[in-house]
DNA sequence: CGTTGTTTTGACTTTATTCAAGCATGGTGG
DNA sequence: CCACCATGCTTGAATAAAGTCAAAACAACG
């Protein structure tokens, strides 16, 4: 249960009054591009959890973002494989991949009831050869994931079981406190399976390496919410874990 | 050494009489647009073999394409651990990454030496206002490459050493396929230490996966070449080696 | 409460890493 | 022209880490 006020701010009808505005893609637009942007978003209706905002190969046909909720990216590869891509907050866009050839490359889920911001593509693509700003947003946004794609790789290469939950669970917490909520107390809305599957680890080793955590009173974990309690500790831990490559 | 028709046809010196122009940015541009971008693109001195090309962290001012032959990008995160990120072959484009905040966020490395074309970022920039076909280019060969690390991704996190090499391998001969050179025949221009530097693995168990795969007949491995044998062998094995994730 | 789904724990096995040594290759200078 | 060194690659034996299978504990829900 979020607190209310919490809600009402990010339930707020247009992107001037949204509190995410600077997270996510209004930023740097004047008011008079940001109106015009505005007027492109439709906030539909309550998505429940597990339920597929669209699926991979469905066609292009909007963009999404996270309104209040959360909500995670699956791809499922040629053979036929699941992974999980990643997790989605307040602010962030879930639909990037799919502007490559107008096809969604994954599905997405929500991970519990969510509200999204849905922006059709073809008025987002008219507008964007109109507003210099807005196409320089876009892709500085997607740059962003780009960037941020070669950080999880690195998670995943380099890091041992310890080094992904800790990398994970530090990450999670910059996120919230980049939106304002309390970092120390980080909330885990997917399964253990979710979080096996993204770092590419067993359930069961994901359920040890938390209990191995909490032993060493680095962090407390309690049903879906782990609560850090060592920063500095846990920020060592996701570094140790990683080995150094030979040189080339 | 190349045969001296594909260094012809390569050192061309317009994007129009480019051999690669239908993997490159020009892609999709009518002539007129295109002899504007041609306009912007220099191709500059040869680059050696372990050069920078850019340095992380540097200002974005160019972008550039593989020309002829071939480089490596590297990242080095906070914690000081360096990670290869990919291996570019002509028509690829480096530097995407650097349209987030205008810095390089990793480095690019000649692996033998090559040429380059060079594009100044912010004449691209203008370009772009002024031609939305450019514009859809860029948005599409950027979302391409998040598809491509969401692959890569998958690798790294399912596949065991045998799935790793065999996945590179197939990669790179597609990549080869691509530009109409024999794709059986895939040069591994990297070191070993880069090979498993990529793949996150030790070099030693590179080397061990390598003739391995040459023992079952499989792959020949000589040098700095890859011949592939049985290809079906091969697919069977890039896949066979990635496990099942459990069900959330 | 009992049924179902999820998470934790335990014993055993597999896999890749580590450390250490040996083998090729290619370039340099005697 | 060949001995020698440097670099990069391969191989071997011992170790540590994470995976597997199986079962028990815990929560959530009707």
């Amino acid at each position: 249960m979020a607190p209310l006020s919490q809600q009402m701010q990010q339930l707020s009808e247009t992107c001037s009054h949204c509190s995410l505005r600077y997270l996510c893609l209004p930023d740097h637009l004047d008011s008079h591009d940001l109106e015009k942007l505005e007027r492109l978003v439709d906030s539909g209706a309550p998505v429940l959890a597990e339920t597929e905002l669209f699926a991979q190969g469905e066609g292009l046909t909007h963009i999404y973002a996270v309104r209040n909720g959360s909500a995670k990216t699956v791809r499922i590869d040629e053979e036929g494989f699941e992974q999980i891509l990643g997790f989605y907050y307040p602010g962030d866009i879930l639909g990037f991949d799919g502007f490559a050839d107008q096809h969604h490359h994954c599905s997405a889920v929500a991970l519990e009831t969510s509200h999204f911001c849905r922006i059709p593509v073809d008025q987002l693509d008219a507008l964007v050869d109109e507003l210099p700003s807005l196409r320089q947003r876009l892709v500085r946004l997607m740059s962003q994931v780009l960037s941020e794609d070669g950080r999880m790789m690195l998670t995943l290469g380099r890091k041992d079981s310890e080094g992904r939950i800790s990398s994970l669970l530090l990450g999670l917490s910059r996120r919230r406190a980049l939106r304002g909520m309390p970092a120390s107390s980080v909330p885990l809305n997917m399964k253990r399976a979710d979080l096996a599957n993204f770092l590419s680890m067993r359930l069961e080793t994901v359920s040890r390496v938390l209990t191995r955590l909490q032993r060493a009173g680095v962090i407390k974990v309690s049903q879906n919410r782990v609560d850090i309690l060592d920063r500095d500790a846990l920020r060592e831990r996701s570094s140790r874990g990683a080995w150094v490559a030979d040189q080339s």
